[in-house]
DNA sequence: TATTGTTATACTCTATAACTATA
DNA sequence: TATAGTTATAGAGTATAACAATA
């Protein structure tokens, strides 16, 4: 075969990548940060914790990025309604107008690479990303468990 | 439909960042400065330079990268032949067999990939990720072109 | 004058550990 | 005692700008 599925699904994940780095180019935002933003919209207010768990990243972590956004007029600290130690974070206007815009350009970007598919091939295409993400779901969990390898 | 193309690619993109994670865990290596290596085995003793361009990267970043692999025993910097300004970055053998398992656990990777795919979808999903690396091209091409985005 | 690599400086993202204020 | 968030500290990865040595 002339290039390997994984190969081609590197190069669409770099590609993904790139294009993800144009869409945030001309906002003062870096991909991190929209993703941030991005999570809050969908959760509506959380707290640092949630965000922490949901971003998969520390609590310190959080701290810096929240920090950043609060700078920058994304998001707002307003305390806990009933945890004192807590706070919530919220958007503020201007980050919503922004999620909203990064909501159509994804669906901008679905729609083109839909399109881009020959629709014959379409059903196919969703099993074979379907059967791939399952496969590595298991690749990835089966990590978890002591990772051995005897190369230093 | 239940899922889009776009958002089974992010998952499958996430995936292989975790499973590249992964597979990286088990050597004193990040995956960046892996990625390093691998370029290197693949394009031969280089300078810089040509790393940096290889790489997409800042010359900068590569002086630190390549100090870094140096320091750990992966790489040595030789003068070049004919260019008195210029080094070249060679493998160590510690890393040439650091690349060979690399290498096996890549084609492991895709045989598994590939058995996960249903025979009769794998020349459709094929076709489809060739499509879809194209049109993400354009795109990210069409970015090098001044890019809009109104939303401050 | 142009190029190769380095030093200087700085920002972002990430982590663990110790600490404060609260539960 | 446990949890939410911060400060302290550190390491990667990235960039631009200035500079030395060499083409």
């Amino acid at each position: 075969m002339s290039t390997s599925i994984l190969d081609q699904l590197v190069e669409v994940s770099v590609l993904l990548e790139r294009d993800m780095a144009r869409a945030f180019a001309g906002t003062p935002l870096t991909p991190t940060r929209a993703g941030v933003l991005w999570t809050i919209d969908q959760a509506g207010p959380s707290t640092q914790q949630a965000l922490a768990g949901a971003l998969q990243v520390s609590a310190r972590n959080v701290t810096g990025l929240i920090d950043a956004l609060e700078v920058g007029g994304y998001v707002i600290r307003t305390p806990h309604p009933t945890d004192r130690r807590a706070v919530l974070i919220e958007l503020t206007p201007l980050a919503e107008a922004l999620v909203a815009q990064m909501r159509r350009d994804h669906d901008e970007l679905t729609a083109s690479l839909l399109n881009a598919v020959a629709p014959a091939d379409r059903a196919a295409a969703t099993r074979a990303l379907t059967a791939i993400a399952a496969r590595l779901s298991q690749l990835v969990a089966a990590a978890s468990v002591p990772a051995k390898k005897e190369i230093p």
